[in-house]
DNA sequence: ATTTTCCGTTCTGTATTGCCGAACACCGTT
DNA sequence: AACGGTGTTCGGCAATACAGAACGGAAAAT
């Protein structure tokens, strides 16, 4: 469980028992309540006593994965969180490469930017960079999203080629998420082929009511595409005319990100 | 180890060793090379057997805090760690607050804005807005900071009782770091003084070498002084009529902060 | 091409140790 | 005052996480 690896969903051989219950302690937490759980409501969630929870939280929180607000014993995620997911970040030579563009990206278009990179077929964002105004949805980073309902996934699925394309949506379904959700496959092929000629996805309220975007991928030096940049909006800020604009402007900047990862694009070809 | 609690460091009752050595393997990979670490070398760096930390590591890859790049068998931070640093961001009601307040100072300033906590005395910087252009230094999340060589460590100190400040000034030495740093006691004192007058702390290159910097704090509705918000530069870039201005307007939007969190500053009566 | 060396993986036994349940202590209610 | 609700501590059993050696494979050295 838990954004497992590829396709192949091996329940690992030798794991270690204990590690993986506190792990599911953390994402517990994390995904609790914002005030914070008990003790005897975490040990309840989980299914074990409250002695073996308890010594596990102490545990997390020795190492700052989780904190407790005082007064009153309830846990709370961690700031070691933000440090490990800042680090990780930073380390990552693709956000350290994407970052600035992003920013750049934000500050000429006045959307939010983010980046994914291409997980077997699916879109995971990284990161991203909020553009002016409010934030009309918390956009989660890490995790695999639907690669049919946003402009980053469908650029990816339109790099690979078809037989990989057909096995992602037969996998994770097609399922709807708007009216404008594509959920046959069939058209979702029509769509790619479309993606291939002008260079770039767009996703029109295909995952939100009144969300649209607009994505580009980027390559490495192998010519293999890992990943795609979006910018998303609001629609009603979206004419044709921009739409396009918007398109040439995305693509530019994920063209440079592949140029600073020392990537290249390769013809198409043995799709 | 690992950004203990308050000050009282109790290396806690029962505690669940597996879980710290796999905490331990976290950390390590983490702050290790960007290109990874083959097992042995964590193997050898944590002392243990071969078998015992390929079983953990395999768990911490199946949660997806740690992977492995392929080719070639070598571990490195997982996009979990993503995922989690960024929703412990989005649950925290402090950061929900002061991210649109840090990214308009970030744009009315050209400045890199960052919000720290309060951790008892000591400044944990917990997010972060990047000014344009090129980022000077990466400066870490979630750990705590020397209260001293910054300029939100130090307007948080000057919030503290004479006396706790001197716990915190005696329990962290007042290293210095550059030769602007602050490192006698008395001179600490007076300057806390100073930030008092003034309402806004500075840093004088007293951290790092050309780097500028000026916080101030924010209170939650007891009154309690629980983070700064700074704003960092280069030194040639400031005068002394901007640091003013600089000041006055950190001043604004770290009172902003306060009235967003339904906070309050008191009058200062008994330090 | 053959050897050598190193790394990752698997296996099995052992004893470490993490788990459970019960009892205790501590609020807040009722 | 008695109660349900916490978080905490304490033994005892058994599960299990660890170490070590042996296997397999790949790359480097000869």
């Amino acid at each position: 469980m838990t954004l497992q690896g590829g396709f192949v969903t091996q329940s690992s051989s030798t794991t270690v028992g204990s590690v993986a219950r506190a792990l599911d302690l953390v994402e517990l937490v994390v995904s609790g309540p914002d005030v914070g759980m008990p003790l005897s409501e975490i040990a309840k969630a989980v299914g074990g006593s409250k002695s073996a929870v308890l010594a596990t939280l102490r545990t997390l929180v020795d190492f700052g994965y989780l904190r407790t607000e005082e007064p009153g014993p309830k846990y709370l995620p961690g700031m070691m969180l933000i440090r490990l997911g800042d680090l990780a970040s930073a380390h990552d030579p693709l956000i350290a490469v994407a970052r600035p563009i992003l920013a750049q990206l934000s500050a000429e278009s006045g959307l939010t930017i983010r980046v994914a990179r291409n997980d077997s077929g699916y879109p995971v964002f990284i990161d991203r960079v909020d553009g002016p105004g409010f934030v009309l949805f918390h956009t989660p980073l890490g995790i695999r999203e639907l690669p049919h309902v946003s402009s980053a996934g469908k650029a990816i699925l339109a790099e690979l080629s078809d037989k990989e394309a057909t096995a992602v949506a037969r996998e994770c379904g097609l399922v709807s998420r708007t009216k404008n959700s594509i959920t046959k496959l069939g058209e979702l092929k029509k769509e790619l082929e479309h993606i291939r000629k002008v260079g770039f996805a767009t996703d029109d309220e295909e995952d939100a009511q009144g969300i649209f975007c607009v994505g580009a991928t980027f390559f490495d030096h192998f010519g293999r595409c890992i990943g795609a940049i979006s910018a998303t909006g609001v629609k009603t800020d979206m004419t044709l005319a921009q739409v396009s604009n918007l398109g040439k402007l995305v693509i530019k900047f994920a063209d440079q990100v592949t140029h600073e990862l020392h990537g290249r694009k390769l013809a198409r070809r043995a799709r």
